[in-house]
DNA sequence: CCAATTCTGTAACGATCGACACAGAATATG
DNA sequence: CATATTCTGTGTCGATCGTTACAGAATTGG
């Protein structure tokens, strides 16, 4: 095949038009905004890309790919459950915040959380929401597989609050919550893990 | 003073766009669906309440004033601190999921929560969810003051980890979860109020 | 009844949105 | 070099956005 070559990087100009999504959501980063960030004029980007709306979801499975693992792996690499779910909201109070690279909160816990959004996007987001749960109900079954949780837990349940838990942490990172705010209630979630109770996880004297 | 009277009902009317705000966000809820709604001319309209952005503003006090009451008042009513905390996650279980008079989540945990939002409005809702942790506080505190809770307890931490599994909760029945589901979540969360250790509320064996 | 005032309804405003037509430029193939 | 193909840049399309001008209708106060 012939033709004139592109004459941008498609995975650059893709990872600047997830952080422009990602910071101020699909409407309001408009047309106009996408092409500044890429460095790309809007027929070049529809050629390349389609439509804002597949822009969107190209930017959201670049997401996926590249913001997730450092947070998710976590879960699956601690030596038990407990030690994952721990692992993954510690790591989750640094990601969080607001940063000098990262806009706050996840894209995916707060994108397409209001009616505004075309389908096909709140079906994407809606889906790797679901499969946070279906990473933590995971985790978890395994654990009461192997002994480390009683076989009377209710695993559908504790997956499910450590999901809000997460998902409320990101929402409070967009409001400004700092690394050590959530910290405070990532321990506390801790102290809900069965069979635990170390007070000191939610009292200030455990704090430096 | 003379002048032709308006011909429909303010308050119904405000409580009409609340719906549609609650549903579909700021943007996507535009000035035509809004007439709709409210049955009334955009002209009439921006008499009563002067723009669309100010039209939310009153429509979120509206909510808040309407809505948060039956969820919130649960949280003082309770004999303890902890009664109250739990009652308040229980009743959100009913409330946040969709019904037939009302949409799914919450209209303040989900709303602005993307940068597209205006940034008064951006304010007022940041502060109805600031109000939220204020409530926890206020309420764990007082715990700590009269003994319920050990002297040695993170207030911080603990208010911000009820917070966030409500917040969590809120998105949660915006993606379908129903009250049984969120249930699960809610009373995982309460084995990790200080000093409780009932493994049941986490084992499969308490639910019917 | 008249004047002042306020609401209603029609119609339209400028701005911005996402998307694209078109011509020219740059490459690969024959 | 000639041709086919693909990208770039300018300019603009129709649709929709929030908002308002304007005229007529409905009320109160004089």
């Amino acid at each position: 095949m012939a033709g004139r070559p592109r004459e941008f990087d498609r995975e650059a100009a893709l990872e600047a038009a997830m952080f422009l999504f990602w910071r101020k959501g699909f409407e309001a980063a408009s047309m106009q905004d996408l092409c500044e960030a890429m460095g790309v004029r809007s027929p070049s980007l529809y050629a390349a890309f389609e439509s804002k709306e597949a822009l969107y979801l190209a930017a959201i499975e670049h997401y996926v790919l590249t913001q997730g693992p450092p947070v998710w792996d976590k879960l699956t690499e601690g030596k038990t459950a407990r030690a994952g779910v721990e692992n993954l909201l510690i790591g989750a109070t640094e990601t969080l915040p607001k940063s000098r690279t990262a806009p706050a909160g996840c894209m995916a816990v707060l994108g397409a959380v209001s009616d505004e959004w075309p389908a096909t996007i709140a079906r994407a987001i809606k889906k790797v929401r679901l499969d946070m749960l279906a990473n933590l109900r995971a985790r978890i079954e395994g654990a009461v597989a192997n002994g480390e949780l009683p076989a009377a837990t209710d695993i559908d349940a504790l997956s499910r609050f450590y999901l809000s838990v997460f998902q409320g942490m990101a929402i409070q990172a967009k409001d400004g919550a700092t690394p050590e705010e959530l910290r405070g209630a990532a321990k506390a979630a801790m102290a809900a893990w069965p069979g635990d109770r170390s007070p000191a996880s939610v009292s200030a004297a455990s704090r430096p």
